[in-house]
DNA sequence: CCATTGACTTAAG
DNA sequence: CCTTAAGCCAATG
């Protein structure tokens, strides 16, 4: 009998989540990052794609992903045009025009952090 | 199969 | 600091 052939595209986005539940509060990381550490540099737009699939998927603080100049390209994505920033602000995060402040003081690498 | 799009990134002006 | 252009990969029509 056949064997159900799971979708590679599945375990990338399930690993996407993954990290990004690793995110810890007050901290965010980018795009690229996350795609760097799936060992796909080239491919921090899938991240975003994925992050596109994540409406309903629970655990997945998906505001605290940013792109790489720290700004909340994704703010519009989110229930309320203010949630991302909102959700940042109790975490205390500061946000201007849409960018974080003191980006790189709050920046987290998965490849860092998570020792790869 | 080809064209367009997108929660990106980098480089150049 | 902001705008354009090009590169990039997968999904969608």
């Amino acid at each position: 009998m056949e064997i159900s052939i799971p979708n590679k595209h599945k375990d990338f986005f399930q690993n996407v989540y993954d990290v990004v539940r690793l995110i810890p509060e007050g901290r965010v990381t980018s795009y690229g990052a996350i795609a760097k550490y799936l060992s796909a540099p080239r491919s921090s737009r899938m991240v975003g794609w994925a992050m596109n699939s994540a409406h309903g998927i629970p655990d997945v603080p998906a505001h605290r992903v940013v792109n790489r100049n720290g700004m909340l390209t994704g703010k519009m994505h989110f229930s309320s045009p203010t949630e991302m920033e909102d959700r940042l602000k109790m975490e205390g995060i500061d946000t201007e025009k849409d960018k974080i402040v003191d980006f790189k003081n709050h920046y987290w690498d998965p490849s860092e952090e998570l020792s790869i």
